[in-house]
DNA sequence: TCCATTTATGACAACGATGTCTGAAATCGC
DNA sequence: GCGATTTCAGACATCGTTGTCATAAATGGA
């Protein structure tokens, strides 16, 4: 029925042993003996079976991705750059949503492991940040590598971007546009980015000599109505903003929404901003002005740490880029 | 190291086939040897090998999701379907990209069948109509359901919703609402669906009695642009449609776009619809009123389906929903 | 030339479950 | 009360690989 292993060895005319060492290129195989097996493999078109390497070896040629994130263009992302990676490591993904909240969790990931003895297990926030789950894993000695964590944990490596030098890129560009009133939507509380985003926000006002002030700031939850009513709130100030720069793409997009109910004409009435460059930040009219999360390329390089054979303990960050499209301009008072 | 059945049953003072008897809930069990298995279980806090599982088995508790389509939306709702039902059923799912363009993509498959010996195969659409895929699948023996299949093979289940019936109910919507001149925004050429939503759109006319006017209907492509070009075209005709209805929500959000840009109100001016109900429906403004496809219920369905012990082939419907909100109303004239 | 090392291959156990077979104990029918 | 049937549990082989160890041939250094 199904090819084995040992069909190939009865067609190469070499021991099962052999066979095995060429599927993984391990050394002292006659270069002429390699040969014969790979053409015995391609003749029978055999596949290894995975379980049974799992069971015999100390490797299983599984990670797990284990994400709990509410945005599927993320996730997107995040599951294409994990895969591609895998893929060129021959290695398979397996993709896990859990739940942060859940009381369970722990227990759940420690189950995981022990069913599919994974190799190793890359974390995307905010699963990175669940304190039971690392300490869970380190229990079991699994490697794994976190996607922009929240938290500092220096014995595992991470990849990251720089969330407050990207929100002060943005900040810089608008003043560089003339605006001196910039309003500021804060993203949800939960998550460590609103307070970095918040941070390069207030870098920039300070370095370019703009008071901060905190009436044009709000609280949002990094969602559609919440950036609206920031939006409202800050509209409505005796001093309004030129300019709205909202911690998101969705905020960025309630705002817009806010305007166009005012009539409002985007940007020369009021330049919007958004951070993360969504599949949204094009769609919306005018497009928005934002910074791309460089996230296809964070989860390609955290499965590549993961995979790789060295062991030390790796912070990488990487390049985000500022997004210029026609939501943002000159005020009209400059 | 690892807790294997060995320790269960030296714990629960029976063999290690009694604890396997226990595991796959089969009968000719005790219910006291079964509490006896059952706290040992819990107590070592036990969970199987699923290679061993597989190896020794006839089943791997695996299934694979093959899909390829460019909406994260899309395949998120999907994931999430197939997912949460896997985990009803205690199997894992493996998520699977693929390119349905690739010469190699059925010895890919087939590769993912021999390595991972999974239980069964979900499809998503486009996948579900790469016919070298479905031959492999039967030449192998694998069960598979397909989600919103564009062909018919009637050898295998699948699970769809009723698109002719939802395009006819969207355009029997705006026609009650008034409008007469209604535009219709194709989709891609290559997709099904497109042809069912044209043809919804024609059987609606046809009932009410409006004349099916070809230049009211312009070909797209399912993306934002060619929404606009197809706005842009039909707002420019002698005798503009007082609707437009455009086969997804991208392409809607490029006729909304198109509508802002000359400055039109929407709904006043003229009325928008959508088709698919992605999150961009309710993050551009006005809202778009849209169709509802049930595509994490189709994706759950066709879990099930697929992971039922019966074999027979049932080929299962799901309704959509009309979600109307604020893009569309009464046209000016009526 | 001879011994030590490196290179190359194979035999066999092991991984951790399930499948098959066997047999003992409990239950049933009459 | 006895044989037939059902219920329950264990011994052992097996799934398809890799790890360990043994061994033979090739190579190198003195």
């Amino acid at each position: 029925m199904r090819v084995t292993i040992k069909d190939v060895s009865k067609a190469a005319g070499v021991s099962i042993k052999t066979v095995s060492r060429v599927l993984n290129k391990e050394k002292y195989v006659r270069e002429e003996t390699k040969k014969r097996v790979d053409a015995a493999v391609a003749a029978l078109n055999f596949s290894p079976s995975l379980a049974a390497r799992t069971l015999a070896g100390r490797r299983s040629f599984q990670i797990a991705l284990l994400y709990d994130n509410h945005s599927p263009h993320y996730i997107h992302q995040v599951q294409d750059g994990v895969w591609a990676r895998s893929r060129e490591e021959g290695v398979r993904m397996l993709a896990q949503p859990v739940d942060v909240g859940s009381d369970s969790l722990a227990a759940e990931v420690g189950g995981l492991i022990d069913e599919t003895h994974v190799d190793g297990v890359i974390l995307s926030s905010p699963v990175t940040d669940a304190p039971d789950v690392l300490a869970e894993l380190e229990r079991r000695g699994v490697r794994f590598v976190r996607i922009s964590p929240g938290t500092n944990h220096a014995l595992t490596s991470s990849v990251f971007m720089d969330d407050v030098q990207a929100a002060d890129d943005m900040t810089t560009h608008l003043i560089n546009q003339g605006h001196k009133r910039i309003g500021f939507v804060l993203g949800h509380p939960n998550h460590m980015a609103s307070d970095q985003r918040h941070f390069g926000y207030r870098r920039a006002l300070d370095r370019a000599g703009i008071s901060y002030e905190p009436t044009l700031v709000r609280q949002g939850a990094f969602d559609f109505a919440s950036g609206r009513d920031a939006a409202e709130a800050l509209i409505a100030l005796p001093a309004p903003p030129t300019a709205i720069f909202a911690s998101n793409d969705d905020m960025a997009a309630g705002v817009l929404a806010y305007a166009h109910s005012l009539g409002l004409d985007v940007p020369h009435d009021i330049s919007v901003a958004g951070f993360d460059d969504t599949a949204l930040a094009s769609l919306v009219w005018p497009p928005l002005t934002t910074i791309r999360q460089p996230v296809r390329e964070l989860a390609y390089t955290a499965t590549k740490l993961l995979l790789r054979p060295e062991t030390d303990v790796i912070h990488q960050r990487l390049p985000h880029e500022l997004v210029i499209r026609s939501s943002t301009g000159r005020p009209r008072t400059a």
